[in-house]
RNA sequence: CGCGGGGUGGAGCAGUUUGGUAGCUCGUCGGGCUCAUAACCCGAAGGCCGUAGGUUCAAAUCCUGCCCCCGCAA
């Protein structure tokens, strides 16, 4: 988590900081006189959840309804399980609507006359899950606003935070908008830049977003209020897709370099998690789930000696020889070994070849039906004693953000 | 009654099909070696094999009930 890298800009093309804080000093003085904003919700994921709380705790807003999808069956025996935003707004005492479409049928009509007599001045959404019609839109008397976890056009769709992490993207962000028809196309409200870290997953990338995405929000409904925004029209020529991530994108390319590989595990964290097959002579192939690892990996690896003196088999000297291959960055051994070999431990991590003449240290993996454990007991338990050991290098179908060429599937034995 | 995996000294695993004195890699403790080590050598401690019952001369292993963990379904 890097955090917010500038300030929000104010998209009607104002200058920045103290000019954008002064329009925000008067949406401010001139909210303050009005009443509150009657507001609609719709979302259903944690990311929703975490904004509708920030909308429930500000006085200048009324959240009179809070629509989210119908509870479905999770978890261990299927039960019907409700979205977190349904659990937050019951606690707080919300009106709780989970209507499954909108669309020009008796049950969608019900469902949008429901809507109707709440007259909200906005409709907020966010990662709602379901299409809305226009006519739904159309009922928020201001407009219907949607929070949308990526700097717009770009990563237009599903899964915003997860391809950005998955391109290593240096940086991300939020942007809120006013809500067309069309997916996540319309014009620009207020934006605001964040960084990705080195270590973000997704997971903590989702949580720093929610909240920036809940602040930025805030700052847009108060000067809409106001009448102090301008919409800017998205430059349609620029914008990028995010494709929903897939469950076959969960097995991970060892022949991508370390740097890549890194970000593509930490996309995958924690959904659908990132996994890898194991392949030992005379035993079935184990798949094991891996979490993002040590990267860069720090410079005392690099020394030829750290690395010898580690055999996984014997426990002796390592087979491994020292190799060309210039480093094209760091974390790089300074040694050749086929994509997916297992070279040894580096303290509690398993480090495992992958491309660019490059290796991965991972820490954290959980075999099939197991406990997640570090690379050391993964070692011990799974690797000692078995004279050959390889994770098979897989390449997974391209995905939508991705500008690399498919390539084939080539599991590789070194 | 949605499908599936698992519970064996502190950690990770094997052993269960074909019942017969509990094994492997680590860790811990003690000693040794070394300029040095999450290296190497020697030695030791530590397990009612999840739980309750059943079958048997004999059960980690076979049968039954129960408890607890975990994965799938986006």
């Amino acid at each position: 988590m890097v955090g917010p890298l500038s300030s929000e800009e104010n998209c009607s093309g104002s200058p920045e900081n103290a000019p954008s804080n002064s329009v925000q000093a008067q949406a401010a003085r001139i909210v303050s006189s009005l009443p509150p904003l009657r507001v609609v919700f719709m979302g259903t994921p944690v990311f929703a959840a975490t904004i509708l709380e920030r909308l429930l705790d500000s006085p200048q807003l009324t959240v009179c309804a809070a629509y989210t999808q119908p509870d479905k069956p999770a978890g261990r025996g299927k039960a019907l399980t409700a979205p977190p935003v349904k659990e937050l707004a019951h606690s707080r005492g919300i009106p709780v609507l989970q209507p499954s479409h909108f669309k020009s049928n008796p049950e969608g009509d019900a469902a949008f006359a429901e809507l109707a007599a709440f007259a909200p001045d906005v409709l907020v959404v966010a990662a709602y899950g379901l299409l809305l019609p226009q006519r739904v839109l159309d009922i928020a008397r201001l407009m219907p606003v949607n929070v949308h976890a990526s700097l717009l056009p770009r990563y237009r769709g599903a899964a915003p935070i997860q391809r950005a992490i998955m391109n290593g993207d240096a940086v991300t962000g939020i942007t809120i908008m006013r809500m067309e028809a069309a997916l996540d196309s319309g014009p620009i409200l207020m934006q605001r830049a964040v960084g990705i870290g080195i270590h973000d997953s997704s997971a903590s990338l989702h949580a720093e977003l929610a909240q920036e995405g809940a602040e930025l929000l805030l700052l847009a409904l108060e000067r809409l209020a106001a009448g102090l925004l301008q919409p800017l029209e998205q430059d349609a020529s620029r914008a990028t897709y995010a494709s929903k991530l897939r469950k076959e994108e969960s097995s991970i390319d060892l022949t991508l370099s370390p740097r890549v590989l890194h970000a593509h595990i930490r996309a995958l964290t924690p959904w659908p998690g990132a996994t890898l097959t194991l392949c030992r002579k005379a035993e079935e192939d184990l798949r094991v789930q891996v979490e993002p690892g040590v990267f860069p990996l720090p410079p005392d690896v690099l020394r030829l000696a750290e690395l010898l003196r580690i055999d996984p088999f014997s426990g002796k000297l390592s087979t491994h020889t020292p190799g060309g291959g210039a480093p094209e960055e760091p974390g790089l051994p300074p040694f050749t070994a086929a994509p997916g070999q297992v070279l040894g431990l580096y303290q509690n991590a398993l480090l495992i070849a992958c491309g660019n003449g490059g290796c991965y240290a991972v820490s954290s993996l959980r075999p099939a039906g197991r406990k997640s454990m570090d690379g050391r007991a993964f070692y011990n338990g799974y690797l000692k004693g078995f004279a050959e050991v390889f994770f098979n290098v897989i390449r997974p179908p391209q995905s939508t953000c991705e500008a690399t060429p498919p390539s084939q599937h080539t599991p590789q034995r070194p």
